[in-house]
DNA sequence: ATATAATTCAAACATATGTTTAAATCAAGT
DNA sequence: ACTTGATTTAAACATATGTTTGAATTATAT
C-alpha cells in the first residue's frame, strides 16, 4: 500500500529535519522535497503542517505511554494490595523515556523540544493535556502518594514534577561548553538510569519540607 | 533620553507577546504596533528580530547571573577555606531564579522557553554557552564536587542537570489539566523554595549510584 | 539660529510561507 | 477493458514575513 509509506516517509522525514534544524524553520517544501513527494500530498493525506507535528509527536508518545501503564499495572499485581517499592515505580516511569532515547537518538531531544514549543503556541495542540497521558500521570502521582503517606498531595506533585524535569534535562541533553572543565563522559545507558534513579530515589524519600505559613 | 525609552518599550511589549504567543508566532509588526513605535525604528535599534529575542533573554539572565555569583562569594567567604553547607549552595543557586520568577511573573516561563527554542534554531544565538553563565556554573560544579568528594566529576554534574531540569520545572509550570485530581495549591514563593531544596538536598546527598560497567 | 547627528516614519521590497486547485496518474474491482 | 475511487502532480494563490529605503522629524550642541 502507497498510502502509508508515503505517510511514513513524510513523518520520518519530518521528524529528522525538526530535530536537525527547528520546527518552525522547518517549512514543508523542505519536508517534501527531502522525503521525495509532492507538497499536496502532504495535505492530502494529513491536511495541515499543524498535524504533522501532531502526529509526530504522539507516535513516539504512544508507545512510551502504553509502557509505562504496562510497567505499572505489572508492579501492582506483583505487589499486591501493597504500595509497592519506590524504586520499581520509578524506574517503570522512567525507562520508557531512555529506552526511546536509545531508540530513536537525538530524535527524542526534538520531542521534548516540541512539546515544549506546542505549549507555547496558543495550546492548539492539546498534547500535554492529552486524556491517556494524564491517566498514566494521575496513576503514578496516586502510587507514589501511596508509598509516601506523610507528604501531602502538593509536595507528592512537586517531587512528580521535579522528577520530570530530570527526566527532561536527560533527554534534552543541556549542553556544556566545549572548554568547560566539567563533562559527562560516555556511559551507556544504563549508567544514565542509575544516576537518575539515584539521586530521585533520596529526593522521594526525603522528609516533608517545614511550611513557612503554618507556624 | 527617548532612545532607551523605545528600546525598553520595545523589549518589554515584546517580552509580553512571546509569553502570551510565542516566539516565532509574533511578528515584529505586531510588537510594533502594541508599542506605538515603527517597524524601522525596531530595526535601527536593534538591527534584527534575533537581536530582539537575545537582549530580552540577556537582560532577565545578567541580575540573575550576578545574584548567583554574588551568593557564591559571601558563602565562600563565610566558609573560610572548608567546603561549605550543601543547602547554602543550592538557595545560593535557585533563589534568584525563583525570586526573579516572583517578579516578573509568568514572563519568566518565556525566558525558560525562549531558551529551549534557541537552542532550537541551529545555534545561531549561542546564548547557553554565554561564558558568563558558564563561568558562574563551572563554579557552583566545583562547589559541590567539593562538598561531595565522594562522588565522581561525572555524577556531580549529572546531579547538577538534574537541579536545573527541577527549576525548569518550576518556572515552565507544567500544566496540570484542569480535571487532574491532582493540583499543586497556591503556595507562596518561599513554601516552593522549600520543597525543591528538600528534594535536591537529599538527592544529592544520595550514594554514589552504582556503575554497571566496573563490575 | 544653525549645523550636525540621532531618530522616526510611511512606503516599498523581496521572498518564503501554508494552502488550494484541477488535471493527471495509479490501483483495484467488476 | 472499463469504471470508480484513491493518490500524486505541477502550478497558482494569497498573504505574512523580516528587512531596507530615503525622506521627514526631532534632539543636541555650537
Amino acid at each position: 500500500m502507497k498510502n502509508s509509506d508515503t505517510k511514513t516517509k513524510i513523518l520520518d522525514v519530518a521528524e529528522k529535519l525538526f530535530a536537525e534544524t527547528g520546527i518552525h524553520a522547518t517549512s514543508i517544501r523542505q519536508i517534501v522535497k527531502e522525503a521525495g513527494v509532492n507538497v499536496a500530498s502532504l495535505h492530502y493525506h494529513f491536511g495541515s503542517k499543524e498535524a504533522v507535528i501532531h502526529e509526530i509527536i504522539t507516535r513516539r508518545l504512544r508507545p512510551i505511554n502504553e509502557a509505562k501503564e504496562k510497567h505499572l499495572d505489572e508492579i501492582e499485581e506483583a505487589s499486591a494490595g501493597k504500595p509497592p517499592e519506590l524504586e520499581a515505580v520509578l524506574r517503570a516511569f522512567i525507562e520508557p523515556h531512555i529506552h526511546m532515547h536509545k531508540v530513536a537518538g537525538d530524535k527524542v531531544k526534538i520531542i521534548m523540544k516540541l512539546m515544549v514549543q506546542v505549549e507555547d503556541e496558543a495550546e492548539k495542540l492539546k498534547l500535554l493535556h492529552d486524556p491517556a497521558m494524564m491517566t498514566v500521570f494521575n496513576r503514578y502521582i496516586s502510587t507514589l502518594q501511596s508509598i509516601l503517606p506523610h507528604l501531602s498531595s502538593s509536595e507528592v506533585l512537586w517531587r512528580f514534577k521535579f522528577m520530570i524535569g530530570s527526566m527532561h534535562a536527560i533527554m534534552l541533553q543541556h549542553p556544556m561548553p566545549p572548554d568547560s572543565p566539567f563533562k559527562n563522559e560516555k556511559e551507556n545507558t544504563e549508567d544514565i538510569i542509575n544516576h537518575v534513579i539515584t539521586f530521585l530515589k533520596a529526593g522521594f524519600l526525603a522528609p516533608a519540607s517545614t511550611n513557612s505559613s503554618v507556624e
